[in-house]
RNA sequence: UGAGGCAUAGCGCAGUUUGGUAGCGCGCUUGGUUAGGGACCAAGAGGUCGUGGGUUCAAGUCCCGUUGCCUCAACCA
């Protein structure tokens, strides 16, 4: 027993302190550092290495679907992002402007992209001529940067890394099913890959992005309860398309205005496996995403031909496409189950003298603690199944634990209990923004999604009767 | 922006009440012994105490300002 247990120690307990836990487990597992600018963070190779992860995995399914990606300047003329009012409206709060470069002033000034409509807006209108050109599909992996007040690494940062998909589509029905496709996508997305599960559905007018005829989200339930919008798909209708004179001629002839759509999620998505799986032993990162999906830690690695053994099964598994490590730094076996427990690697296998003379390995699960011995033969199957059986498990467990926390309450008094004790709350809505408002003032929660299909008879704030079913939830 | 807290070695902290030589643990370096769940011994390196001013013979410590960070609230991916 070392006299000192830091590493583990320093980790707040996650039960005692939901937030402190997230901050401190970002930090000491190396995903991020502090910027010297307030509200940035440097993302360290570690946490990198998830993003890059996802943007594979995500290039691919923007391919299926016709999407290119392409990449928009990071400054926009003020000129441009004044063009669609209400959007203008939304974001200037939060929009960081350049005003002097070259040791001047520039004559105007220059917004440091919060998010890009108004840009490919413009060159979408260039570009869009012909109901040929469409529908006209690109995607930018950018960085953007909206002025946040408060911050907490990957859920809100002043500058975060995301992607931005815009469509230009000839009709409504094709850009709102492309809204509601691009929805889809993320959800099958967050759900197979990060083993998030999410609900899905249209926002109310008030959560609405600035701009849009309908946001649609996706909505994560952390570990404290609390809600995480995952990301987010718009149908914008013809609001953009006015403003940046986006026109084609159609097929009779016609010219007519096109019908856009934009869609994104962001490096929050990191935050969102965090706390979603995480633990009092630190991350717990799911294998499809996970910068090293399987470590090696030798045990009595200077006997003779265990580093020997370790090596063959590294390349082994190597060339099977596994990211696996070995451990083979001269810390102790002990001090590197944790190390690696902490940095969330979802399958450990231990592998010493004994082991080998057997002819087997100790595998060890991130997500359940659970050991089992595999025989060295068929290494890369086992090793493979076993990391798809985490990914499985580690997506059911997710969801056991969220539907345990979905409850309905028909009253404000239901709300504010169910919504204390960390739950997501399904009720009736009139449909008003008073209601909505009274909500969020005497629970602190607010309206995260409405719940499809499912229908109740009364309001739960004012026993009108109801047009909706919401689900109420604190966010993040 | 409102309320509270914090800032001392790479990391975590003590020292501040009552001013008087800059400390501890981990980590790091070197050498050795170890090795199936955070090993041990020995010797080392490492700090203008966030920053600016003030009080004082003397400030990490007291006073005023300022900046950054954390939690909560408000705002948002």
């Amino acid at each position: 027993m070392a006299k000192d247990n830091q590493f583990v120690e320093q980790i707040a307990d996650i039960n005692a302190d939901f937030p402190q836990w997230y901050t401190d487990v970002v930090r000491k597992t190396k995903l991020v550092d502090y910027g010297p600018v307030k509200g940035t963070m440097i993302i360290r190779p570690y946490g990198y290495s998830i993003w890059e992860n996802i943007q594979n995995e995500l290039n691919a399914r923007f391919k299926k679907r016709g999407v290119e990606n392409a990449y928009f300047p990071l400054l926009i003329p003020m000129s441009y992002f004044t063009k669609e009012a209400e959007h203008v409206e939304g974001f200037a709060p939060e929009v960081a402007v350049v005003t002097h470069a070259g040791g001047e002033e520039l004559s105007e000034p220059l917004a440091i992209r919060p998010t890009s409509e108004t840009i490919i807006g413009t060159m979408c209108s260039k570009w869009v001529q012909s109901y040929r050109d469409l529908p006209l599909k690109v995607n930018q992996w950018c960085n953007v940067m909206r002025w946040e007040k408060t911050t907490r690494p990957f859920l809100r940062t002043s500058e975060f890394l995301w992607q931005e998909g815009h469509t230009v589509h000839a009709t409504a029905e094709e850009a709102e099913a492309e809204t509601q496709a691009m929805l889809g996508i993320y959800k099958e997305f967050v759900e197979n890959c990060l083993a998030i599960p999410v609900l899905t559905g249209r926002k109310t007018g008030k959560e609405r992005f600035a701009g849009a005829e309908a946001t649609y989200t996706m909505e994560a339930m952390m570990r404290d309860g609390k809600s995480l919008q995952a990301g987010t798909s718009h149908y914008l209708g013809q609001n953009f398309a006015k403003a940046f004179d986006i026109q084609f001629s159609d097929s009779d002839g016609a010219l007519k205005t096109a019908y856009t759509t934009s869609w994104g999620v962001s490096t929050r998505l990191i935050g969102a496996v965090i706390m979603t799986h995480g633990d009092e032993r630190g991350l717990k990162i799911p294998p499809v995403v996970a910068p090293i999906q399987c470590v090696i830690v030798p045990i009595a690695a200077r006997k003779g031909g265990v580093i020997e053994a370790c090596e063959s099964l590294k390349a082994e598994l190597e060339s099977a496409g596994v990211r696996v490590v070995l451990d083979s730094s001269d810390n102790s076996p002990g001090w590197k189950f944790n190390e690696w427990e902490m940095k969330g690697v979802p399958v450990r296998i231990e592998l010493g003298p004994r082991d080998i003379e057997a002819g087997k390995m100790l595998c060890a699960r991130r997500d359940t603690f659970e050991k089992a011995e595999y025989p060295l033969e068929n290494a890369v199957e086992s090793v493979k199944a076993l990391l798809a059986q985490v990914q499985k498990d580690m997506l059911e467990d997710a969801r056991k634990r969220r539907e345990e926390r979905i409850v309905y309450a028909d009253d404000m008094a239901g709300i504010l209990s169910a919504v204390e004790a960390g739950n997501f709350v399904k009720a009736g809505w009139c449909g008003c923004r008073a209601c909505e408002d009274k909500v969020k003032e005497e629970t602190a929660a607010t309206a995260r999604v409405f719940a499809e299909g499912e229908h109740k008879e009364k309001c739960a704030v004012c026993g009108k009767e109801a047009k909706h079913v919401i689900v109420f939830a604190r966010a993040y």
